[in-house]
DNA sequence: ATAAAACCTCAACTTAACTTGAGGTAAAGG
DNA sequence: CCTTTACCTCAAGTTAAGTTGAGGTTTTAT
């Protein structure tokens, strides 16, 4: 009974406030599905208006759409997720988004005690040296020697 | 006397840790420069080295090549800039990183206190309609209707 | 019964920030 | 001298996250 699809890409497109190809887009990479008419056209479960506001606040998170893919993959499958079941997916990005303040605030520690400095040395900056905690930006080792 | 451009654009990857692709692609985007030798090939002042240093600096931060370009706009072209010229640059970007900081914050907040609790309404979430401060990373206004 | 609005598919285009490759020249080492 | 290794240019490919457009069908409204 919580099984009717009734809303068409139109309609949960101008409530979520995306384009009906970004909905086709979600679907060719798996993130949302819908069934369809006897025309061809896609039909959407509300539970589809819940998942699309929630790729929307993780993409504001900085989360990619890969990555809320593979959370989302976490979800039963079996029966629409629950409150519960959505807060299990909040608690973990909200310590991926901790983690990825703590990068830019330990950063921004960084650009005040040594670019603000005026030091900037090719030699021993941290900022360039640093050596990522948050993989994901992670540029990798350098070697920077002292010039002339 | 400090006009001296003797570097090998493979000695500048090395040392900065990127790959010569890159430097040809900066050079292109007028983010640094290089003068030729009699063959033709690149030569860079070692000037280049705090340049690519500070633009892998800033990349960290999530600062855009576009924006960065801008940045260096601003630093003296008659002259090599000094350390004062790039601490000017330091103290944008740590405003710049310090409202991206507080962005993320509050979007942690939300996300604590409203998908945290299970809420996530269609209706009211604040994480939904959030008009972002951010404009960089804002998606636009949203209509969502409660839903059923 | 139409005409207009909404959909459909599939391919190609967009931006950012580079990388890869092809075809050819220059510099360095033995 | 000759062979690597390093460079050069220019075009095309890559990933992310969609958008745009062409050509054609369905729905909806009049």
């Amino acid at each position: 009974m919580t099984q009717e699809a009734i809303l068409t890409i139109g309609q949960v497109a101008k409530r979520c406030g995306v384009n009906s190809s970004a909905l086709h887009f979600y679907e060719a990479k798996g993130l949302i599905q819908s069934s369809r008419n006897q025309g061809n056209q896609r039909r959407y479960h509300k539970e589809v208006l819940r998942r699309v506001s929630v790729i929307k606040a993780a993409q504001k998170m900085g989360i990619s759409l890969q990555e809320i893919k593979l959370a989302f993959a976490t979800l039963p499958n079996n029966r629409t997720p629950n409150d519960k079941d959505w807060q299990q997916l909040a608690s973990q990005w909200r310590a991926s988004l901790t983690s990825r303040i703590r990068y830019l605030e330990n950063l921004r520690e960084q650009l005040t005690g040594c670019i603000g400095c005026g030091c900037l040395s090719m030699k021993a900056c941290p900022l360039y040296n640093n050596n990522d905690e948050l993989s994901a930006i992670g540029t990798g080792a350098i070697l920077l020697e002292d010039v002339k």
